[in-house]
RNA sequence: CGGGGAGUGGCGCAGCCUGGUAGCGCAUCUGCUUUGGGAGCAGAGGGUCGCAGGUUCGAAUCCUGUCUCCCCGACCA
């Protein structure tokens, strides 16, 4: 993309009411504008980051289940059914269409998605069963804040699960955290998961993943050892329960806790040099809960032997959007943001120094056709603008390539490459610095 | 929801106490000079001061109401 061309509104003062350095980059970098309170619109740097991390999300969650889409807008008969309508409070906003009918715009889809399925399944044939869809929410927070990372309305991965019975249930549960950890390694990021309260969905088994950064909104305690787990298992088959239990034993056996379940009698246990404190931020929770909704919503299917059985289901969330804030909490310095590159918008920033240097712009014009041609995603700032000017504004983006280029390197024959995270820098000749992006 | 604060050109702010018809920096536009880490000079455009009432000869400024946004806390994917 050509930055002449682009709707890329980067500021240069940092935005007032902006606390965290995740909500300052994202308004000054062009990645979101705030229309409400806690509601964002995402612009097109922010959208592709946006896209990026619900792929990656989506790629896993292939792997263990199937991709469905539910409403936003949602009767309030099923939660009725739940009997969850009045227990949830104000922060569903509840509305009402032309008829009068009872309606709310969905903050989770634990009653829709149950009925879908008790409609149509009828047979323990038909479990296993792990359904997700990724669509936005809307929770009514009293105080919204921190940019995404707390917002109204979000984007979130939400998945499913229905099994026959409790064993079955753990394997799901088991499955989804192999799929969470790989999900969240891929967007190179560490989310360790801790043990959690299940809160008002209520239920048995439930960790949260969470991201560890020093403007985190909960304290958390961990030990240091299951920094040397290797938690993602390459080869380790979703299919194989017995690793998957290893796995989950292994990840989940190790001291780690929010400030809402820290005990500091298990705490103490833990050897002083292996105690890790710091912040972190909430990016995914999974629960095992049993039959609460199934219950509840009348599901049941007949079982082998003719008697009904009441599935147990488990449901598992990401926090899509949040992502993108916890993401940069995780990885920004003084200049700006630090893309990882497996979420960057773009992964290359070409700039050319002189915009009115003839030979400058063909060498620009020259990398920025031959990474298009390789696939390779580049954001060409061919504005004539001052060198600074553009140099400050790639840092701030934070591509996690920037190729440099000016009439003093070309008079060398070379182009200057640079890493925005090492912040190393080398003179490449242009099919050398082509070859090496490309790579 | 309790406590606090703020709404003034696109962005960041001053002016308000002590009413007299709006200003600064950045950005934008024009011209010239510049050009390897956020250029300089000259000129120009752009604001019914959140909204509604009220007081007054006169309101950004004082009073009342209202809306919105932000911060601390409680709450939360």
């Amino acid at each position: 993309m050509r930055l002449s061309q682009s709707f890329l509104p980067v500021l240069k003062e940092s935005p007032a009411g902006a606390e965290v350095a995740s909500h300052k980059l994202m308004l000054q970098a062009g990645l979101i504008r705030q229309t409400s309170s806690g509601i964002y619109a995402w612009l097109p740097l922010g959208n592709r980051v946006l896209r990026k991390i619900e792929q990656i999300v989506r790629e896993e969650q292939d792997r263990v289940g199937q991709e469905i889409l539910m409403p936003t807008i949602q009767p309030a008969d099923l939660w009725k059914e739940s009997g969850r309508y009045d227990a949830y409070g104000p922060e569903m906003l509840r509305i009402n269409d032309r008829h009068g009918r009872e309606m709310l715009y969905g903050p989770t889809n634990e009653d829709m998605v149950t009925a879908l399925f008790r409609d149509d399944v009828k047979s323990y044939r038909e479990l296993p069963r792990m359904l997700y869809h990724i669509q936005w929410k809307f929770r009514d927070e009293v105080r919204p804040r921190f940019g995404v990372m707390r917002g109204r309305e979000f984007l979130m991965k939400d998945a499913y699960s229905f099994d026959l019975d409790e064993a079955g249930a753990k394997i799901s549960y088991y499955r989804q955290l192999l799929a969470y950890l790989r999900t969240f390694r891929r967007m190179g990021i560490r989310a360790v998961p801790m043990q959690a309260d299940s809160g008002p969905i209520g239920g048995k088994l439930s960790h949260e993943f969470v991201v560890l950064a020093p403007s985190g909104e909960s304290e958390v305690f961990y030990d240091g050892k299951i920094e040397e787990v290797d938690l993602e298992r390459e080869g380790l088959s979703y299919d194989d329960a017995e690793a998957l239990e290893a796995l989950f034993r292994e990840a989940t056996g190790v001291y780690a806790r929010t400030d809402e379940t820290h005990e500091e009698r298990y705490w103490d246990a833990v050897p002083a040099e292996r105690q890790r404190t710091g912040r972190g931020i909430e990016v995914g929770h999974i629960f095992y809960f049993g039959i609460r909704y199934s219950e509840a919503m009348g599901l049941k299917v007949s079982g082998p032997d003719g008697t009904m059985l009441v599935p147990h289901m488990g449901s598992y969330g990401i926090g899509v959007s949040r992502l993108v804030g916890a993401i940069i909490e995780a990885s920004h310095d003084d200049n700006g943001i630090v893309w990882p590159e497996a979420v960057a918008p773009y992964k290359v920033g070409i700039v050319t120094m002189r915009a009115d240097d003839a030979d400058t712009v063909a060498a620009a014009e020259r990398i920025y056709a031959a990474l298009g041609e390789a696939g390779v995603e580049a954001l060409y700032d061919d504005r004539d603008e001052r060198g600074g000017v553009k140099l400050g504004g790639m840092d701030l983006m934070g591509l996690p390539w920037q190729v440099v280029i000016g009439p003093r390197g070309l008079k060398d024959g070379v182009v200057e490459v640079k890493n925005r995270k090492s912040g190393e820098r080398e003179q490449l000749t242009i099919e050398d610095a082509i070859a090496k992006l490309s790579a």
